[in-house]
DNA sequence: CGAATGCTTCGGCCGCGGCCGAAGTGTTCG
DNA sequence: CGAACACTTCGGCCGCGGCCGAAGCATTCG
């Protein structure tokens, strides 16, 4: 007899990551958004049947929900859990040895700046946790992060209403970066960021891809306000 | 051509999980201690030779590490992330529909207390978190928790001495428990309960298991010291 | 020293699952 | 209407990878 307690349902889970093709429909559905069946096929790379396969899969074990839209079918993550697991299943691959991994102009732009469900991750989004810690507005400890007084009358300002939680100091959950390996900003502060710059005309989220652009509003929005000065 | 960046590395990964034998492995490995290869093909439920494959596959992508002592070969997770992914991986798996999950007493003995790499998760840290909140020592919110200053005033009473990061509030992680489906203590703070529970000889860790069991101390100790009443 | 133990390497079997071509549903056009 | 389009289902091919038996190294005994 054998010790298996949910080692099935972990390898499940894993495996249904574990295939190619459907992390590529994952990662591409990785910034929260719906992309239609013929959408995915591209980005999986196999043909549509292969992908129509692959879908129902993912859909069966809940990984994706289905929005029926004419002739159109829509998917889109089903919950933030999933994204989380995979950012966590990046971490580990990012840390990995000599992993062999092509770096492409698109890798790049992925690496600047990109959106992780909802909220920022990559150079942007840990230089902004770094900007905004040196100035005392957050508070960065042990894989968390609090909004100081100061904090709050700051991202008032810059157009951020945050709920105050019971009778205390409220937090914003970090998120460790797979390309900076370091902390950015999830929570509700991190997702109200992320759509507040996008409000604001600062930064356009990418066509076929995770990465998001600068405008040149962003570009002096972001040097103005937070200090920052973009690659 | 397809808009593959990472998703090969992520798909790497996650196969590496993927596979019932090595889920076993990794999960036998989840508490952070070092075991035989001896022991890891039994939890893995196939033979020595399969194991051994499974164990190069793992080490060679740096999940694992490996301590040669005389002839017995001790193998342990490499590094915290990989638990955390696992962690999040089980999260998903807890979540998702009428998944076929026999419930064994082995089982039953997990989902009331286990390790979680260094610290405790299980019912047992879901209670703790809970009472621990309600009589404001620690503060829940968003993914994240912070000591309150009477919190360190009991914890110090407990025998635990946290490290004050710098001049302000510490924070000690949250961690999703994905048998309760509810927030647990990791982090300085989680680990630092768990060693002392194990040090007061409360709580005992299971020899082929993540689940840990109750002393006649121990179940004293959590009524009078957290008021927590054993099932 | 030779036998026993713990682990790894080698070789070959076999089945699961990903893949595509072809055909089948449902939707939107002109 | 029928044609074009989006997607799914079916059937069959095929190769990757997990599995074990047997053999090969190490280490520790008596």
């Amino acid at each position: 007899m054998t010790n298996i307690v949910s080692g099935n349902s972990l390898a499940e889970v894993a495996a249904l990551i574990g295939d190619p093709a459907r992390a590529n429909i994952l990662q591409a559905l990785a910034d929260g958004r719906a992309l239609t069946a013929g959408e995915l096929a591209w980005h999986a790379g196999v043909s549509a049947q292969t992908t129509s396969g692959h879908l129902a899969k993912l859909t069966e074990a809940g990984f994706i929900a289905l929005a029926k839209q004419g002739r159109h079918h829509y998917f889109r993550l089903a919950s933030p859990e999933i994204a989380t697991a995979m950012e966590a299943l990046m971490i580990v691959a990012a840390n990995g040895p000599r992993r062999y991994r092509p770096t492409g102009p698109k890798d790049q732009a992925m690496r600047t700046a990109r959106t992780c469900y909802d909220h920022l991750a990559g150079w942007l989004a840990v230089t902004l946790a770094d900007r905004l810690s040196a100035r005392q507005f957050i508070v960065l400890s042990d894989g968390a992060a609090a909004v100081t007084e100061e904090g709050h009358r700051f991202f008032r300002d810059f157009g951020l209403e945050l709920d105050e939680p019971k009778n205390t100091r409220p937090l914003c959950r970090t998120c460790l970066d797979w390309s900076e390996r370091r902390s950015h900003l999830a929570g509700q502060l991190g997702a109200g960021l992320c759509q507040r710059c996008l409000d604001l005309g600062w930064i356009k989220r990418g066509r076929d891809s995770r990465a998001v652009t600068f405008t040149p509003l962003g570009i002096e929005g972001f040097r103005d306000t937070f200090g920052i000065t973009l690659p």
